[in-house]
DNA sequence: ACTAGAGATGTTATAGTATTGCAAGTCGCC
DNA sequence: GGCGACTTGCAATACTATAACATCTCTAGT
């Protein structure tokens, strides 16, 4: 699922500029879905219509999403919703282990492998505010010995790091961040 | 400056109940203090009152500060401070590598290893709201590598672990955070 | 049927975080 | 003494997230 899968974009639809995190979109989705269906019913939580179009929607956007943009999407199918619905299927959604929060961005995506428990490493891209969801196995484990050896507990891992993807970096695409 | 450093903690003074991120802090404020300034010096940088200011706030805290709190301060000094003022001292002082931001809790935190370039990384304790900054050499080394293998051009990179530090887990400390 | 309880959603309001845009001041330099 | 770069002041606003309480729905037990 990360940057490394060379099958040809399936996303001209959605406008996608360049091969960065490629994948076959549709089979995504659609997958997803059901695993997400399926992660529930395992543990006895409700997919609620809700949560399912939230869900969705971060799926087709192919993208993180600002909490107010889905926001805004749901109101155009369900006038008068407001900011506790999209919070509240976010953070089920998270509980699951289907969306991330990529905290760099104040932004949500969906899980590319859902119902494994991870520690994701998020490639954003400044140049085409793009991601990519990689789960190095030895970033994850360096990790957890170095906070091991603190004596740490740690319960859950945000490790992004911002830049740009290889389409980007070609083109000399604009930086938009230069902090240290 | 991580967990390991033995030092008692000459902190009694502002109130921190446990051991975690130990070092002697007295010493620490004006070492960074000094440091910041010759990093400024030899980088044409101005480091002026505000900037000076926001940052000793930051080192005396002893802990990570959101900016509206860090506005307060000012306030006290100067009235009629605005948010910018703190925002932009924040991101001078980021870009100079001697303030950090936290992500995920939306704070700001004095580096404790200024001028170095790192990618630091955080161990935040939900139990007292502390945290720790590491520089585990393998795990940067880790994710360098995965990134390059992506093609990715890391420009900045967030690596923070929320849990309970040493002492909060021995003592039962309730857990905030319990998401995927 | 009645109803108590749990979980999900609706609704209103508010809290918390961050940026934009423009005016004005400061400093060094030509 | 005036230009340019940088810094700060100031007002307004944008963006992100949560609190608190009401309502609904479904289920289980009686």
């Amino acid at each position: 699922m990360a940057a490394d899968n060379a099958k040809p974009p399936s996303d001209a639809r959605i406008g996608v500029p360049r091969a960065f995190d490629q994948h076959d979109h549709v089979h995504c989705v659609d997958s997803a879905l059901a695993e997400a269906e399926r992660v529930c019913a395992e543990r006895g939580a409700q997919f609620t219509p809700i949560r399912r179009r939230v869900f969705e929607l971060l799926l087709e956007s192919h993208r993180p999403v600002g909490a107010y943009a889905l926001l805004d999407r749901l109101r155009q199918e369900k006038r008068g919703s407001q900011p506790p619905t999209v919070y509240r299927a976010l953070d089920f959604l998270m509980e699951q282990g289907l969306v991330h929060k990529i905290m760099k961005i104040n932004a949500f995506t969906a899980c590319c492998r859902p119902g494994e428990r991870h520690a994701p490493q998020f490639l954003i891209c400044t140049g085409c505010d793009r991601i990519s969801e990689m789960s190095d196995p030895k970033v994850a484990e360096a990790l957890e010995r170095a906070a091991a050896e603190a004596g740490f507990a740690a319960r859950h891992a945000a490790l992004e790091l911002s830049g740009l993807c290889p389409g980007c970096a070609k083109d000399g695409a604009p930086e938009t961040e230069a902090k240290a």
